[in-house]
DNA sequence: ATGGGTGCAAAGGTTTTGCACTCCG
DNA sequence: CGGAGTGCAAAACCTTTGCACCCAT
């Protein structure tokens, strides 16, 4: 049941670790709960926030991301572009479980879902005590179109 | 048998692609054959070069570890520090298969060897028809001591 | 009311680029 | 020799920070 992150999430969270609910905070999770499964950037955000007529600065944009990311309610992630990206999670774990594809050729990034990782990480934390709370996995390819 | 990389092989690679084997790309590959195991940034080789009075520009080492991970010599890889990082490949696809640990409180990471991604792959090319070359697995979470 | 949050502009850090010069093939 | 490669400094980016002001709690 991929239960999905809403604006009560948002506030429970940021009560939970004494931060406010301020209105930027809400609007910038409102820009990933309005594009589902996409990689925005900081200046992506700023961006599609610009055009909406929601001004808010890109510093705080920043800032919120950090903090989304912190109370774990966004993803961060790099695709080697030099500069970071962030995705909405769910509230289910399970949901973390998918990987990104990254075409060499188009540079268009592909997702796949897997829980093959569990009991990679489960035999992890016998044999060297390292204790998993997260995971990314990147492949490196050629999509269907490119190769 | 993971058969180390040599200037031998960079001189091939760079011969196959058209590139001269300059004496900056056999000291900065030098640099990563003397730290096996290693994650360095541009600075850190940087670094280390001007400690043994090898003096190359800044810009130099940037344009030389973008070519030996061109030429798959190196692998650039992210810890989400703003920066990336380069570490030694081994002539053996084997050798690939070593995915890397982040300690969420100490900032160490951590390598595990496994070749568990195999079968994935090979599952993602059946379902999707993406052909992947390569990947990079990481883990965050909590080492033995920071737990 | 008060301390965290915001906006702005400036600063910081990493990586890229333009151009004259060098040197590998 | 000729063109790829280098060095240097400037520029381009992305991200963080300092500080005065604002507004959730």
């Amino acid at each position: 049941m991929p239960e999905k992150i809403t604006m009560d999430i948002l506030k429970q969270r940021l009560q939970k670790n004494k931060h406010k609910l301020t209105m930027q905070r809400r609007i910038v999770l409102n820009v990933f709960i309005e594009h589902p499964g996409e990689h925005l950037s900081a200046e992506d955000v700023y961006g599609i926030l610009r055009d909406h007529g929601q001004d808010i600065g890109l510093a705080t944009v920043y800032r919120s991301l950090d903090l989304l990311a912190e109370l774990g309610i966004l993803q961060k992630m790099e695709f080697g572009e030099g500069k970071s990206r962030y995705e909405v999670g769910t509230m289910s774990p399970d949901e973390h479980q998918h990987h990104h594809m990254i075409c060499m050729k188009c540079g268009k990034v592909f997702e796949f879902q897997d829980d093959l990782m569990d009991k990679l990480e489960k035999h992890i934390l016998q044999t060297t005590g390292f204790k998993i709370v997260d995971h990314q996995v990147k492949f490196y390819g050629y999509c269907k179109e490119c190769q």
